[in-house]
DNA sequence: CGGGTTTGACCAGCGC
DNA sequence: GCGCTGGTCAAACCCG
């Protein structure tokens, strides 16, 4: 069980590690320099940092290397090594000197050539630190959009939603909407009229920020809910249902100011459905389990873990397989990070964060704010990933299900569905272009397109979430779409009434969706 | 020896 | 009140 986690951070270590030098590797150990921050240090080294690497390389150069760094000045505004040279032609042929001095021009000649090389690198990385960082804002961009489309919705779902009580009305206008939705109906995250303000100041902060922002936005919508068991499907979603719940002090004390402690509501759960056939999914942190329970109605055992990648972090996860296919292995992710994070896990993170965050923001006047509604732009060339929204439990729960084959149909798809839930495309459909075509972009293990299509080996959250967002450039309206279309669902009030009621997970029909109550389908 | 997993025990919420 | 269940704890154990 162990080397499961270590297996799960090989891909970010440096690759000639055990599992223990991983486990150092990710807290940021001396001896073992994660690839990623390598990655970093050399998008955002400079120039010297690289000519120190040479001189370690080539330690006798270093009066050559002097030498270069005399004529370095014209040297470095010519960013052409071609002109370099021709510069040095100029000087030694026609300067009619010795055969023996221009051998000892040579030298210099190389280092020049590598000094254009070094120069030609730089200007790569720069490249390619602005593409990262491109990248970067497109991300944060989206999740304040997200998160104002998030507190949008919830205003106007505070102010004047009307409850739908039956259930199955929901399911209905659920599948409705899911069929017959499109992006023109749906919130526009990038109308300017959308609250320019706070979009600009969502849109300025940091990942972290967002992070942070989220966090709040979810902590003040934390509601309390009377815990009560309501969904009759097996496994992880009745032990969802249960989770947070406080009775453990010691999560408490972790979660700190994070938490009001006389809040006795939990945090909004992400789950994440995929097939794999290692234990645990990669997702970019460090865990340790903590706990294994049979759960009801599922022979597989539910494993506890939280992240040991911090102290007190109150991040934690349970895994487990499904009941009717052990194949799918279904996680589920609660709480925040306290702490950095590695790049992939970031990415995870925010994208957890973000689905908590829709999620509690539509909570907040009653435990079945999320009960049920559905999104399915016509517009999408691929839907690969279903997402469904449950706020019927105790506590509301999204789930990425990455077990759905890309080619199915949604129609397919909403039939095997049990419960009325929302669902909502994520596109996958790989990294962006401009990195898979870029020598400095380093694959994941599973390019999310194999994860999407693939059932087997170790699926990536991070790879596939991060995919998703990245990909495709109508993912931003399609969220913001899926998003207004959630909230302004008619839910169900009655307690009684939940996507899951009467309609246990793992349906005949619904062999796909066993168990979850909340499910993101992944296509 | 340190860090992780295993596993039985314990606690608290919930339903009957 | 009792039993069931989920979640957590912590001692024992394992492993590199």
């Amino acid at each position: 069980m162990e080397n499961q986690d270590r297996r799960e951070f090989t891909f970010l270590g440096s690759g000639g590690g055990g599992g223990g030098n991983n486990n150092d590797v990710l807290r940021g150990g001396p001896h073992n320099k994660p690839m990623m921050i390598k990655e970093v240090d050399f998008f955002s080294n400079s120039t010297s940092e690289r000519s120190a690497r040479n001189n370690n390389k080539k330690p006798h150069d270093h009066d050559d290397e002097t030498a270069v760094k005399d004529i370095g000045s014209s040297t470095h505004q010519v960013s052409d090594p071609a002109g370099v040279n021709t510069g040095l032609n100029l000087h030694t042929p026609s300067s009619g000197m010795l055969k023996s001095a221009y051998d000892q021009e040579r030298p210099n000649i190389e280092l020049i050539k590598l000094r254009g090389e070094l120069d030609r690198l730089h200007d790569e990385n720069g490249k390619l630190r602005g593409m990262l960082d491109q990248i970067t804002k497109n991300y944060s961009e989206l999740q304040g959009q997200l998160l104002m489309a998030m507190q949008k919705q919830a205003q106007e779902y505070h102010q004047g939603q009307k409850v739908e009580p039956n259930g199955m009305s929901s399911q209905r206008i659920s599948a409705q909407q899911i069929m017959d939705t499109r992006p023109s109906t749906a919130l526009d995250v990038n109308d300017p009229s959308v609250s320019d303000d706070n979009k600009t100041q969502e849109l300025s902060v940091s990942l972290s920020n967002t992070m942070e922002v989220m966090s709040k936005e979810r902590d003040r919508h934390m509601i309390k809910v009377p815990r009560k068991q309501t969904c009759t499907e097996d496994g992880l979603d009745q032990s969802s249902q249960s989770w947070g719940s406080p009775k453990s002090p010691k999560l408490d004390e972790a979660k700190g100011e994070e938490q009001a402690p006389e809040v006795p509501f939990r945090k909004a759960r992400v789950s994440v459905r995929a097939r794999s056939d290692a234990p645990l999914i990669s997702d970019g942190c460090q865990w340790r389990k903590y706990g294994q329970k049979m759960a009801k109605g599922n022979p597989c055992p539910r494993a506890y873990y939280r992240c040991t990648m911090a102290v007190g972090c109150p991040v934690r996860k349970q895994v487990q397989r499904c009941a009717e296919d052990k194949t799918i292995l279904t996680t589920t992710y609660e709480g925040n990070h306290n702490h950095p994070l590695p790049p992939a896990a970031t990415a995870m993170a925010n994208t957890t964060s973000a689905a908590a965050a829709m999620l509690l923001s539509g909570s907040t006047t009653s435990k079945e704010a999320l009960t049920s509604s559905g999104f399915f732009p016509s517009s999408m060339p691929y839907v690969s990933t279903m997402a469904t929204l449950s706020a019927s439990a105790p506590f509301p729960t999204i789930t990425l299900d990455l077990t759905q084959s890309p080619s199915c149909n949604p129609v397919q798809l909403l039939h095997r569905i049990p419960s009325p839930s929302a669902t909502f495309p994520l596109p996958l459909h790989g990294v962006p272009p401009q990195l898979l075509g870029h020598p400095m972009y380093f694959p994941p293990k599973l390019p999310a397109p194999q994860v999407l299509g693939q059932r087997h080996s170790h699926t990536s959250m991070v790879e596939t979430v991060t995919a998703a967002i990245a990909s495709d450039p109508n993912f931003t309206t399609a969220l913001a779409a899926a998003i207004s279309t959630i909230m302004r669902a008619p839910r169900s009030n009655d307690g009684s009434t939940n996507p899951t009621n009467g309609v246990p997970a793992g349906l005949p029909g619904s062999p796909q969706l066993p168990q979850s109550c909340t499910t993101f389908s992944t296509n």
